[in-house]
Parts: C-alpha cells; structure tokens; sequence
RNA sequence: GGAGAGAUGACCGAGCGGUCGAAGGUGCACGAUUGGAAGUCGUGUGUACCCCGAAAGGGUACCGAGGGUUCAAAUCCCUCUCUCUCCGCCA
C-alpha cells in the first residue's frame, strides 16, 4: 500500500497513475474515508482522555457523594467510548480496503498502455531459432520423448495439470539445480519455502486471495492459501521485523511450487505446460534499502538474462506498460524466450522481475534503522529465476533436432548426466 | 492429539486492580573525571497514530493476540496463538 500522507500531498499524480494503469480505485473516497477516521479518532481519544482524567480523581480519598457522581460520570464515558470504538471500527475497515485498492507508483519511464501489447521491447539476445525441418511443439515433443504425460494428468487431477517422466523429471530438477548454484554464486541465500501462507501475507504482498477473478488457492477454513510463487513466502519472512542497515540487501533464492487458479483463461494462450494450475520455480528475492532498489532492479533482469543466454535460448526484454504492471510494481520487465511451437513461432514470458519499491513493505511492515535513528521501510525486489514448466517449453521447442531428439543445453548437461534425450515413441 | 509451565521495553527481570510507559539491572548514547583507556559518577534512552507548531509541546494506544468484568486492568475472567518439558502418533 501506499503512505496515505503522500497520497494527500499528490493527489493528482496518484490520481493519474490509477488511470494510466486502468485501475478501479476511489482517491477522492478514501480521503474522505480518512478524514472522517481522523475525526472520530479525535472525538475518542478526547472521551477517553475524560476517562482517565476521571479515573485518576477516584484515587484520592472522595466523599461518598462525590464518589457516586464520579461513578456515574465514569459509566456515562464507558458508553459513549463503546460507541465511537464501533464506530471508527467500521471506518477504519472501509479505508483500510480502499487504500489497499490504490496500486504503487509507476516508474517515469514505463510505458503508458493498457495490456500487453503495448510493452515495450527494450532488447534482444539471440534470434528466433531457424530449422531445417517443421518444428513441433512441445507437447508432440513432450510425448514423442515420453518426458511429458498431460492426458493421465487431466484424468487424475483435471486440466492444466502434467506429470514429467523419464527424462522430463530429470530435466526439471537439474534447471532447479543449475539455477540454485547460479544464484548461490551471485550472493543468493538458498531456501526452499512452504507451499502454504497466511491470507495476510498474500494481502501483504498485494495479492487479493478472495474474489471471483483470484488466481489463488484459499484452503478452506484455514485462513491460508496455495502461493502462487516464493515471492510470498520470501516477502513474508521479515514481515514485522526490524532490520540491520547493514544486513541489507539480503537477497534469497526461493525454490518452491507455485499454484494457480487460472479461471477465465480459456481465451489465452494455454496450451500444454505454458499455462498451468501447478509448477516448481526458483524465485529472486531481495529486501534492500530505496535508494539501491533501482540498481538491484538492473541486477536481478541481468541474472535472468545470463540464466536464459546460458541456456542458449533466444529471448527479448520487455519493459511492462502501466496497465499491465500489477498493483505492487513501480516497474517491471519481462524476458519472453522464443518459442518454435507457440502459434508457428511466438515470444512467450518465461520470467519477470518487478522492483516494488516499499509498496509491500510498508503493509508487510519490514523497516530498517536508518542513521538518524529512524525507521524506514525497505525497498523489496522480485524476480524469476527458472519457472520450470515454461523453462521446459523452450529448451524443447529451441533444441529439437530433424530426428525429433533435443540437444540438452551445454550448461545443463552436468546437471542432466545426459546430452540428449530421444524419441521413445514414433 | 493429551498433561503441565510460561510469554512484560534492545536484553535480563520486578510488578499481580487505581501511585505503572511500567522498579532494578545490563546494554546503548552523551557529558564529567583521566595523558589515554578501564573504572567511577551524572544525564538521557520504545513504537504507532492524532492535534498543534518554526521549534518546543500536548493527547491516545501498546506489558503475546482477541474478547469480557470494572468508574478504573500489565494486574481479575474467557478464547486463541506461540515457546518449553513430558506422553502419544508419525515421514
């Protein structure tokens, strides 16, 4: 969430930045909505500040008269605190879910525009992958190799599920590997994280685990929910804590399974493993302090780009436009790995990294001490290392060969043990 | 899952209806003493929100969390969470 100080001192860029990014939220109802907190806040503190005053009378010794009027004085302020409790109670709900529909900041730099469409392409490394032979996709591919079984898995678990096989698990566990120890290198802490968090966590962090269009999980009864990525559980680790300046940054590498909903994508691109209710992915994630978040921001998209231009498969850089930044991101870039068997040949995400500046912190409350003694909140940073479903599509569909084999990437053999897998079923 | 013990400020620890934002100690900061250091002495030392303001200042809340009793709760009652010990179960 934001500061609501800097939302009244900026109403009209706060106003404008909800436009550029085509969001529903009520500046002008939430003011009031605060106003209107404040004031019986005000009205409360005054009863009770009566209260205590009259308390405090009663310590003296009072004559019996005296004693009963301050008794009754005492009961007519317990009635009127209840009241005005209740009802700040209630205002305080409404402005606290209308501050939360007031996304972050954007970047000056990230395009205005409404989908995807209009993100901007900010690089290329590689060219789309050219072949001698009609490239297949990966879900031919998938069973050709006997790596990849969706059939069995929409029997058993529905849709938009998978199970890897034979070389297919292998191949899943040595991305997992070979980005961990990539991360390890660049400083990372390792961690595997809970599958499972709180429902405030996941507001925390700006997700909205209740709703028709959630793409969240909600255990019932629970008050917890399936994440959808490590971000979660990586941004809920310090939340409510006070850290070290010069602890800072901390950068952990997350590995976990992430879960999804994704109700209502029957339009989209879906199929085979590129939209999916369950895969594994390693996630980047750094707590730092605001005025490195820009420079980290840069770091973390170079480590994607490293992990990708390794794996030898070709990718753009988008910088995210407004409206299709998600409320957290002050700015966002995606890489899109080619990919041969999308549509005849298509760019499709495979990461992204958000730098969300203190959005998530201030709501997650994650502070440091800062050297004038003050507590400050963090800036906290996001990104993909290996989303492994989507990984997969494009080392298949980028390294197949006319006898239908696919090369394992140079980097990933050690990993694999095997340099190529090869059909098992013509 | 069952039985018991506990949760107080940066830390240790007292308090067990009104004198408690909270004794005492440790730590930390500043000052004095010293050639310097240790030591000693003195002073200060939480967070959030609201009001006012140039600054100073004032108010409210917070003693694991939530609810209750009372004119008044760290203190009494209820519920929950977490930690520790023992038992059970289990990968």
């Amino acid at each position: 969430m934001l500061d609501i100080r800097f939302i009244k001192d900026n109403l009209e860029a706060v106003r404008q930045n909800i436009r550029d990014r085509y969001m529903d939220a009520d500046v002008d109802l939430l003011i009031s909505l605060y106003d209107k907190k404040n004031a019986l806040l005000r009205e409360l503190e005054e009863s009770r500040r009566c209260r205590n005053e009259n308390a405090q009378a009663m310590k003296s010794n009072l004559s019996k008269e005296e004693r009963s009027i301050r008794i009754e004085e005492g009961k007519r302020l317990k009635e009127t605190i209840a009241r005005l409790e209740a009802e700040l109670q209630e205002v305080e709900a409404a402005f606290a879910e209308e501050l939360a529909k007031i996304p972050n900041m954007a970047h000056p730099q990230a395009p205005r525009g409404k989908e995807d469409k209009d993100n901007l392409e900010v690089k290329r490394v590689g060219s789309p992958t050219q072949f001698s032979f009609p490239p297949k996709d990966h879900v031919e591919l998938g069973q050709s190799l006997d790596i990849l079984d969706l059939d069995t898995a929409t029997k058993v678990s529905g849709t938009k599920f998978y199970y890897l096989k034979n070389e297919g698990t292998i191949l899943e566990l040595a991305l997992v590997r070979y980005a961990l120890d990539m991360l390890s290198k660049h400083g990372f802490t390792l961690m595997t994280t809970p599958d499972i968090a709180k429902t405030e966590i996941l507001e925390g962090i700006g997700f909205n685990p209740r709703g028709a269009e959630s793409n969240v999980y909600t255990l019932e009864g629970e008050g917890t929910c399936l994440i959808g990525t490590a971000e979660i559980t990586l941004g809920g680790y310090h939340s409510d804590s006070i850290l070290e300046k010069d602890q800072l940054p901390i950068r952990y590498a997350g590995l976990s399974h992430c879960f999804r909903r994704e109700a209502g994508a029957a339009g989209q691109f879906s199929k085979g493993l590129y939209r999916v209710h369950q895969f594994t992915k390693v996630e980047m994630f750094v707590y730092c302090l605001p005025e490195e978040s820009e420079a980290i921001h840069e770091e973390l998209r170079s480590i994607e780009e490293e992990i990708f231009s390794s794996l030898d498969i070709p990718f753009r850089v988008v910088e995210t436009c407004t409206g299709d930044l998600g409320a957290p991101a002050y700015r966002k870039w995606d890489l899109e790995a080619w990919m041969p068997g999308r549509n005849n040949g298509e760019w499709g995400e495979i990461t992204s990294t958000s730098n969300c500046t203190d959005y998530q912190a201030r709501r997650l409350n994650v502070r440091y001490r800062d050297k004038d003694g003050k507590n400050r909140f963090v800036h906290m940073l996001n990104g993909t290392a290996i989303a492994c479903s989507r990984a997969i599509i494009a080392i298949l569909e980028n390294h197949q060969q006319a006898d239908g084999s696919v090369r394992i990437p140079k980097a990933l053999v050690p990993y694999c043990g095997f340099d190529l897998i090869q059909p098992r079923h013509v």
